[in-house]
DNA sequence: AATGAATGAGCTTTCATTCAT
DNA sequence: CATGAATGAAAGCTCATTCAT
């Protein structure tokens, strides 16, 4: 009733007891999450499945959405931490294998979390937001990536750099929630250099003053 | 939801004015969730929304399960039929370009819908089940598509036609979700060439016996 | 979570029967923080009270805030109306002693109940200024009566009007709870006739014309 | 609270630290309670306005309740303390004054708290012995003060002692609680004129022997 | 068929109290 | 003594579904 909300964002835990909860908490709810989805994740099967009793949820976040906010935003960070090219490869096929090999391998659930928020009962503007600055991440890399390889006469220069890379993007984000999802189980070895082809024909892409065979 | 409740399967309606409340309320509630996703659907916004009272919608559907069921239902019809390229289109570039303006033209929301099951709450094996139809519709087209153009000479015989059509027909559709979706507005008729134009770079179409380019 | 919060303020009742259930509600309320405070004053006592079932409580009011509002809206109503004094008495000792019996025998719970909310735990602005409202009724009009007299000459002049109504409603509207609260009964005859003389003599009454003494 | 729980009354502190600590709690209880009512009164922030961990707070106090009736005692002794009129005063009206002077400059807080526990959620056994007490203690002063003067000749002798005791007293004390209440500004000075000047009329108070006027 | 009130299991959150460190 | 994590009963509210009219 008029009481004031309490629910001051808790504070990060002090002890290590605390951070292993904190962890476990975390953990579970990922787990729930990705394995079954909106119907698992309440707080009562979180902390059951994190072996603690119902109220030390609250200990640890302030609301259902916290807690759904900071495993977003961890997928968010192992994906794009996944999807960092080395500098040291110079290749330009290479490095498109190597993004889309990593992008796979790794952000598979991460990218089925992030779907599930996008389209699931939860979004307030904090997520949105969140999603927003992801997908430009990846957009604005691609993005990037092509322009530089039209500057250098290695990519068709009548694409459009950005709607390329939204549509090549979601090529590869698609593909990753597939692999997740479907019954029938892809050979990811094969998927990634499907899409690798796929996208370096798509834009043009030739080797630097040569055959144009990969 | 989810919980099992024995529900006498509605009969179809038989009159004319019980087919008009069947259809509002089929149309109020696939407005409500292509607009505010999962947050609105309830029985209570629905017949609010259809102009009907509350326990009218139990009159017509077993269930909200059951509207969500004849709701997906309608938007993979919806998705299929606004799908479908005109046999006498023979030029293969002009199917793609054709299929693709179809696609997103139509089935931008639908296809919306059909992303917002895949990841929401509810996803029981009836719906499930036809989700994978929906898909293998897609993804046999493409395919067939595909091979067919290898048989021809017109495109790259070392693609896998499955993989290939799994991939790009993601690439369609995560786009035609984005477009519903982003804040920045995309030109449809530049995504349309864009796709269309990655497509065919993609698999290597070539016009028949001609320079390559389009 | 996201989900806005719906909890539109439920719309009166539409059928007999509704507005059985509704007034229910609204008299097991009353009555239960009149009898036991807030400590009995849940949706579920106030329900099982009226003999329905706890989802009803919702079906009728917003939220226990609202019933509490309507309870005591209803408890200053209550208390306003039957504070009114008849026009047709002129006498003014007589007025005075009129106010007090019709207060005392009436607006006993319902000043309870006030001073329950005024204190207790739930004090939002709606009913903050509710109670301002009401407080106000009674020191304006005590005010203007006091004024009235003293420009006819029948009050001491030297008076303060509002500081002296607001003293002397508190002394009435205390007596009130008390009678509601003590063990050792008062007797009501009595205490009316106690107030009515403490009151006009604290101002000085005078009878018009007349040798001053009751 | 409410709940009946075993808990062992805590010894009183030995050390000087400890009673610090305890002293601390008590201060910020009774200041929360004072500026915010129930809302804020919970352990945890009694704890954190004392500025000691959260589980200090059962070292010094079996429970809530336990602390709660304690700041009631203390805010009972304040007002009794308050209210003692020295001995020296022997003139009646001045020592109403006096009595009146005391009680809203150091009594005003401690009324409102005594009133939020006799009409909050919190009210047991023992706390509604204690405010019979603190009631009584005041009624029957008054009541003897008014005896006393009727005696003398000086009071009405038609009144009943022990109704006028409690209308008054019950005047003194619910402006009291309006002082801190009340958005307008009450003059103090001006409000102890005028209770004390309502007081002496009520009572028909005269001075001995002389003009009546004061 | 239509209406709208009734139902109650289930969910999120709070918080007084306990306990391991 | 102090700390702060852990506990779990209880509260408020939602909503898919049922039912009397």
């Amino acid at each position: 009733m008029g009481r004031a909300r309490t629910n001051p964002a808790p504070a990060p835990p002090a002890t290590t007891r605390g951070r292993r909860t904190h962890d476990a908490l975390l953990t579970a709810g990922r787990q729930i999450i990705e394995e079954q989805g909106w119907a698992g994740f309440t707080p009562e099967a979180v902390t059951q499945a994190a072996g603690v009793s119902y109220g030390t949820f609250y200990t640890y976040f302030a609301s259902k959405d916290d807690l759904l906010r900071k495993i977003v935003q961890a997928a968010a960070d192992k994906m794009i931490t996944a999807s960092r090219v080395p500098d040291t490869l110079h290749d330009p096929y290479a490095r498109i294998v190597e993004a889309n090999r990593l992008y796979l391998a790794a952000a598979g659930k991460a990218a089925k979390v992030l779907r599930m928020v996008e389209h699931g009962a939860y979004l307030d503007d904090n997520l949105r937001s969140l999603l927003l600055e992801i997908r430009e991440f990846y957009v604005g890399r691609g993005e990037e990536g092509i322009r530089r390889l039209q500057a250098d006469g290695l990519a068709d220069p009548d694409l459009d750099p950005r709607l390329t890379a939204i549509a090549l993007g979601g090529m590869v984000e698609q593909v990753a929630v597939i692999i997740n999802e479907l019954r029938e189980p892809l050979d990811e070895e094969k998927m990634v250099d499907h899409l690798s082809r796929l996208w370096a024909s798509a834009i043009g892409l030739r080797a630097p003053g040569a055959t144009g065979q990969r």
